[in-house]
DNA sequence: CAGTTTGCCTAAAAGAATTAGGCAAATACA
DNA sequence: TGTATTTGCCTAATTCTTTTAGGCAAACTG
């Protein structure tokens, strides 16, 4: 019977593996299982239950989406940083559809108020700082940023503009202009 | 042994209203059988799989969400319309949880090119001809709005808004006047 | 009212989550 | 180094969900 060294930390990695390869919301207990080739039972000695996993999952992918966010948004500011941010969000849920999924799921609020989800607010605002906004305006901005960089990528994710001849990148660089210009303009528009 | 008078129709209605109830991620034949007091084999003579009653949930939703935007849509054009549609949608995912998140489900593409969502397209299109556009500024727009509308919904249902003292209505006013403005100003801002 | 269709059933297998209790390997400690 | 303790992974068992196969009776068809 040779020990083969779970840990949560390496459960919990193995699982957004898992995620990216076969979808986040087909990430089972069982499947973890067989990839370290021990039987069930035995990670309940790590993990609290399938929902437990689901959950380390996703602040694992909060904790790397934080960390890329933070790494694009050093040395930069204006629409220089927007971008560099923006396309952080939409790079990794391309590169890790399922840890994306995994960052969206709804975590109690807890959890959520523990999590790096805190950090993106911060750094979202540090950004708008490079612009000239004022409480509440700030707010709106924050919530419409978010919507935006979720909502594109998640519907491009989900096959959304394949459809059509025109490139999602071109999009992708239209919205930002057209984000920055916003912005810029204030509330006068 | 009295017959219920079981339907695909009626079984995905039951799904639906069930996801509303539980979250569309809880949605389960069996739990869908012991609603109508049935036995869960009994099921599958309407329904192929437990997928296919997911997806049938979604092509519902998809459906409902249309229907109530060509409502909304009727006699109304340029903000006008742009804030009724909107609010169609936003609305629709406050009163069915479960429905809106079932409307999310990725298709494969036949079944995405059958389903209402080619009305949707349609309908932002038909938003945006009251607004000075060509392509392919148009078809950025319409993923733009799509990005926002469901990017602002999703994070709204999942409590994201929720911890700040700005109001989440004024926010979402905010973001359709931005809009509205982007809009008019067509790419020369 | 006989014949066919069909709706809901029983039965059964397989995958997944979860708990309880056991044995052996790793670690601590004398 | 040998013993004691901890702990990692196991077997076993329960429950729930999905899915298929085959049966009987109710509801239509004529």
């Amino acid at each position: 019977m040779v020990r083969v060294g779970l840990t949560t930390e390496r459960l919990t990695q193995a699982g957004a593996d898992l995620a990216d390869e076969v979808g986040f919301e087909h990430v089972t207990v069982s499947a973890l299982a067989r990839r370290f080739d021990v039987k069930v039972a035995s990670l309940y000695s790590h993990l609290k239950s399938s929902q437990d996993l689901k959950t380390k999952i996703a602040l694992l992918a909060l904790e790397e989406l934080a960390d890329r966010a933070a790494d694009a948004l050093a040395g930069r500011s204006g629409k220089d940083a927007l971008t560099a941010f923006a396309n952080v969000y939409r790079d990794y849920a391309r590169e890790h559809p399922g840890r994306y999924a995994a960052a969206r799921l709804k975590l109690d609020p807890e959890t959520a108020a523990a999590s790096a989800g805190v950090r993106h607010a911060q750094m979202t605002r540090a950004i708008l700082r490079g612009y000239d906004l004022t409480e509440p305006d700030q707010t709106h901005a924050v919530r419409m940023l978010g919507s935006v960089f979720h909502g594109y990528v998640s519907l491009e994710l989900a096959g959304g503009f394949s459809h059509t001849a025109v490139d999602s990148q071109d999009s992708w660089a239209w919205i930002l202009d057209s984000l920055d210009a916003l912005l810029r303009n204030g509330t006068t528009l």
